[in-house]
RNA sequence: CGCGGGGUGGAGCAGUCCGGUAGCUCGCAAGGCUCAUAACCUUGAGGUCCCGGGUUCAAAUCCCGGCCCCGCAACCA
């Protein structure tokens, strides 16, 4: 059986959702719409990463203690991806009790298998930062936030050998060139373990950070978090049974942005290989956006929040730029009046006025009821069909490549194809001609197959058009569901409801 | 010894892995249509695909060299 498992990073609780976690969140949730419609296996993860010192001061600054705080922000962060409308399956909290136990578990096993040794560490320390710097990233020997001269400190921790792996996970990456994609992040990854990678420090002492899970061999300490955040994607399975962890791992597709390329290329595959697991099927890498060619920041003020485009554009229009002008793994730019444009071309001229004119036509030649098909076809009426037997190959083909931009580029072409049906057959001059009645009928039965069509392969996309489709064509059968064969998806005599503008032009203040 | 991404008609971008009519959106020009959200359809103008070498029957695409731009502190995908 078909079966895939899709992750999202989990998010740090002091932030707000914004666009590059929309943008994540987006992209799984368009793929786990897709898998399920083709009937896979899916589970679909996402959550948030909760522990650690920049928590536990965020807590602190507000007044609060560290599990009040983190219960109100990753609500916050889960009724945001639930007003965006994202299908994720399990909301994990890394301060979950299942969680916890997981990570205390497989902490002990590989200690007791010989993969976490204790060691002194001496570093320098910044205080104000409350971490260590290695000398590369101070600026004139100072800690870059603070522009102090860091301590020199001795601390006795824990470590993972992680070092021990290292020449495995290469050849693994060898051996599987698509393990890391696109090919670039691959490559940054496969220079990573061409140097000395380490061990991996694991600890923190509890005198030093407490907002954090105890080790369990160890009371004095708890773990840092990489080796608590990523073990989620395991943990989240095991909590919904064995039978589910089976069934999903390793399946698993992780997405992330390419600021977290090394703990989830480097570590967390060789944390797999010391717990025992299989490695996970594919890490892949999406890159960033920027706001009107610039960083997106909170200091520029410049973050776009998801919840504000989907009040002034709708989620659909939003998720659909997102999609389709950007290249997976590129950066890409992310700018109003670049979204208002693809709006208006793509979404309300070509798609929006693709429908209104067919079912107006519907309605005003046949009071809405579907007609027949004759018998012949016309060369036109096999254009069409084909067209959308293509869109629909292409689009398999472009999202397991993980080519959204070119999916959608692809349901267009169809698009465009039914606009030209719709000139090349002339409807509404045949229809002054009382003989050529059935013919109109049938043309515009083609059209309402081809809209059925439309609906469903956008519903990965576009959830709430291709509802919205669904409706006005009043079908009995979830549009998202794959569609009977090309002219038996609106049958006749069905009578279909009156047109409806799905996207309203954007008239722009400007110009 | 930096690392990575990029340089394609007026603007913004695909295409480059797997060489073979350079594609999309916007803008511009002319025409068509009137079912439709002044939308739709057709045609056209506009390109040294950063530069220089090489491989090849053929290079935006592969190889070598060079130039230019952007990111690589934190928040954070």
């Amino acid at each position: 059986m078909d079966r895939i498992y899709i992750t999202t990073p989990l998010y740090y609780v002091n932030a707000e959702p914004h666009l590059g976690s929309a943008y994540t969140m987006i992209i799984t949730d368009t793929l786990a719409r897709y898998y399920r419609a083709r009937g896979y296996r899916t589970f679909y993860l996402t959550g948030t990463d909760e522990h650690g010192d920049k928590i536990a001061q965020a807590a602190a600054a507000a007044g609060k203690d560290p599990k009040t705080f983190t219960d109100q922000v990753s609500a916050a962060f889960r009724s945001a991806w639930d007003a965006c409308g994202i299908t994720y399956d399990y909301f994990i909290r890394t301060t979950d009790a299942h969680h916890v136990r997981f990570v205390q578990e497989l902490l002990t096993q590989v200690h007791r298998a010989g993969d976490i040794y204790f060691d002194r560490y001496a570093g320098l320390y910044c205080f104000g930062c409350e971490r260590f710097y290695t000398e590369k990233e101070l600026v004139d020997g100072k800690c870059p936030d603070h522009l102090t001269e860091p301590t020199r400190l001795e601390e006795e921790n824990y470590f993972f050998r992680m070092s021990k792996y290292q020449q495995r996970l290469l050849r693994h990456i060898q051996e599987h060139p698509d393990f890391i994609r696109p090919e670039g992040f691959k490559n940054e990854v496969v220079a990573m373990l061409q140097e000395p990678i380490g061990d991996l420090c694991i600890s923190r002492p509890k005198s030093r950070l407490s907002w954090g899970i105890e080790i369990p061999f160890d009371t004095r300490y708890v773990t840092y978090v990489w080796f608590d955040a990523l073990i989620n994607y395991v943990s989240a399975l095991k909590y919904h049974g064995e039978e589910t962890f089976q069934l999903f791992w390793p399946a698993a597709q992780h997405f992330i942005g390419k600021d977290i390329l090394k703990p989830h290329g480097v570590f967390w595959p060789t944390m797999l290989m010391a717990a025992g697991l299989p490695l996970y099927r594919h890490l892949n890498v999406h890159g960033f956006w920027t706001v009107d060619g610039q960083k997106m920041s909170k200091s520029l003020g410049n973050v776009v929040s998801p919840l504000a485009m989907k009040e002034k554009i709708g989620l659909d229009a939003f998720r659909y730029f997102l999609l389709r002008e950007s290249v997976f793994g590129q950066d890409a730019d992310f700018r109003e009046e670049s979204l208002v444009a693809r709006y208006n071309s793509d979404l309300a001229n070509n798609l929006g006025n693709l429908i209104t004119r067919v079912l107006t036509m519907q309605e005003k030649y046949f009071g809405g009821t579907v007609q027949a098909f004759r018998s012949s076809r016309s060369p036109e009426d096999d254009s069409l069909r084909r067209a959308f037997e293509q869109a629909e190959a292409d689009v398999a083909r472009y999202m397991d490549a993980l080519q959204f931009h070119r999916a959608l580029e692809s349901i267009w072409s169809a698009v465009d194809q039914s606009n030209r049906y719709i000139v090349q057959t002339a409807p509404f001059t045949l229809v002054k001609d009382a003989s050529k009645q059935a013919r109109v009928g049938e043309i515009l039965h083609h059209l309402l197959e081809a809209i059925a069509t439309l609906g469903h392969l956008l519903a990965p996309f576009l959830p709430d058009a291709a509802k919205e489709i669904e409706a006005l064509l009043d079908l009995s059968q979830d549009i998202s569901r794959p569609p009977r064969p090309w002219g038996e998806r609106v049958p006749a005599g069905h009578k279909i409801k009156p047109p409806k503008v799905l996207f309203p032009r954007i008239e722009s203040a400007k110009n």
